[in-house]
DNA sequence: CATGAATGAGCATTCATTCAT
DNA sequence: AATGAATGAATGCTCATTCAT
């Protein structure tokens, strides 16, 4: 902006046309992602999504083709590739416990601390209305997500390190305190925030029984 | 007005206007949840609320000052009675599964089954906006569901009916995967149904240890 | 409006609330015609209609769907019942010279003399653009009024009155002057008008070789 | 663009840059004339005009100084030069009716059958809000023609080749059925084609009194 | 010169709210 | 009390126009 480099064929030319306008491509939708879960679809108004990203209104339909498009385009686009993480074998040999408490560590990490809760949060409030959009989900990332975490725990279960077969069976058990949070977080957090950490430190000592002996 | 006389149980009650003036309001509030919780707080419009109620548009103002009035009511009044058979010791001796198995299938039967199920799908919706109802919650459900279950896991865990004290740090560890199940059933219940009762049992024996042994 | 009788069931009561309401249906169209007639159907503002015929912006949608069809009724409404003028036969027995005095009088009076003027504009400007209006006038008036004109022309012919059958082929050239008529005093009226009524007598002179003779 | 000698038939005169500036102008105006006409000035987009041509949306603004003056010099240029030739004075001596034969003939070739209709169309539709154009095609057009018309007629009429001087007072009798043949194509040549040649006969015969004998 | 990305004024339409009946 | 016709503020979207490249 205030370095305008340019024309420099020789050197790695600073900032083109295409650069500019790809970045004000993420600037809506990291805009849109702010305005669209902190109001809620219906009630965002895309000139808000237009001020927060530094454009005009008009700016926003160069890049999508109306309002929903654009919420299409944020919640299909930001989630998918974070799937790959998931589906990654883990190291072979790790024992269950610590495969666990690594994907754990992913979605505090990666998920739960930063801008992807948001997101989450915004699949579940508006999923419901947007049925498409959930079956995307469901498709794109839920089966894929579940049907890894069943592999993992099936091998685990057959090499006997899981009392019973209780998360083989609903996988979803162990993404299910992940998702209380992401609540949690969104309605309580303000006067009643949760120790995300020791949360989910009792949640492993619940799967396997340890913790605070009885 | 013309004709106060009413709850008169051994009279002939009749339908007093007070009588049907009450209706109405539930009437009105049955088809709030209907269309708040169909397509968001934003987005539902006052006059199929109206037209679902089988009243006309100006009869809501009667008895709710404004939008935001109706849903704070019916947000904050459906919930609230229901938290006292949380509260409501469990027969003394009666071993913490057990207490446990008849809570869940509290939920399953009279939240899970019910409109319920969509107030709670709408505050954690809605609630990220509504800070003010978000507390509400906080104070009048879940700190007390949450002391109910904690008095309740405490006592077990000194009895040593619990493994670990896992569930007594994070009460909300028990309450998690019905949740994710109010969630999940929004969102893909239409092509991927879940086995509700099936996964209560499955979290049961995770929280137990028992199930498909090892 | 200053006298507001009402409650009279006896009476014939004043204005009620239904007559209110077509009344300003009423207006809305007339609004409607001034300004779709004055600046073309794409650039005429809804505001400008409503506020011309003295209603909210939002009353308009209370009797029209949107915009065109607010445009649909306004040029399918007020010509069609007029056609009726045309068919009615004339008087048995009068010389063909006459019927057409009588009709280019009517025309003269009831078409171009009203409102009708600008709405026969707006047709032969908009109608291009909505073809469904121009099938729709093609059937309900053009064909009518064709049909009939040739009906009576033939007649004529018949009985010797014309001196060639040129207007019994195409009956359109009795029309054409008042089409031309209409459309120079959308054009030129302001600074060269036209002496409607000198035309349409050397129009009547042209078809049955009077007038200044030569 | 980066050889641009071309078309050079004597001299390497090349392509100028002027020669390709006329060439991408009239592009625009021809392109506009397209989408003038069939959209209407106030619906047309200048985006549709620039691509149809060929050319960025800029380039207009380098020939035009805006929507309305591209509109203007559209249609102040295409029919000017056009009525030269109604003024030119034809073969002396050649009867009034071999005259109008010719006349209607280039109508209908050079008008009719042309892009120039749609010129015409636009003008009698969009002429009513824009005084200044109807003003000067009146000046430059029509006047013209008029009186060019008259002093033909004039001179029949004092040859005895006309009946009456119904058409000496009003010339526009003439052409009415011209404009009548050009609305009409407009509304209803879809579903009613109009047998342009014939009517123009028909028009003829009217006029000298011939055709199919009484 | 030519381009098209960017802009924001402008307009159709919706819907919460009011109030005469 | 109950109604629904009327209202106008609010907002999504379009498109003429500008200007950096």
């Amino acid at each position: 902006m205030k370095a305008p480099v340019r024309k420099s064929p020789q050197l790695a030319a600073g900032s083109t046309r295409a650069d500019k306008t790809a970045l004000r491509r993420d600037a809506i939708l990291g805009a849109a992602l702010e305005e669209f879960s902190g109001r809620g679809f219906a009630a965002a108004r895309l000139e808000d999504v237009a001020q927060r990203a530094g454009v005009g209104k008009g700016t926003i339909y160069l890049h999508f083709r109306d309002k929903e498009a654009l919420f299409q385009e944020l919640v299909t686009t930001m989630l998918v590739p974070f799937i790959a993480n998931i589906e990654a074998a883990p190291p072979v040999g790790l024992p269950i416990r610590a495969v666990l408490e690594r994907l754990i560590d992913l979605f505090v990490r990666e998920i739960y601390g930063t801008d992807r809760r948001k997101l989450i949060r915004l699949i579940i409030a508006e999923g419901p209305r947007f049925q498409q959009l959930a079956e995307f989900h469901y498709h794109h990332v839920v089966e894929r997500a579940v049907a890894a975490m069943r592999a993992l725990l099936e091998a685990a279960h057959r090499r006997g390190e899981l009392n019973n077969d209780a998360l083989v069976r609903f996988p979803q058990l162990v993404v299910a305190p992940c998702m209380m949070a992401i609540i949690w977080s969104g309605l309580f957090d303000r006067f009643a925030p949760l120790d995300i950490a020791a949360l989910m430190r009792a949640h492993l000592d619940l799967i396997f029984g340890t913790g605070g002996a009885s």
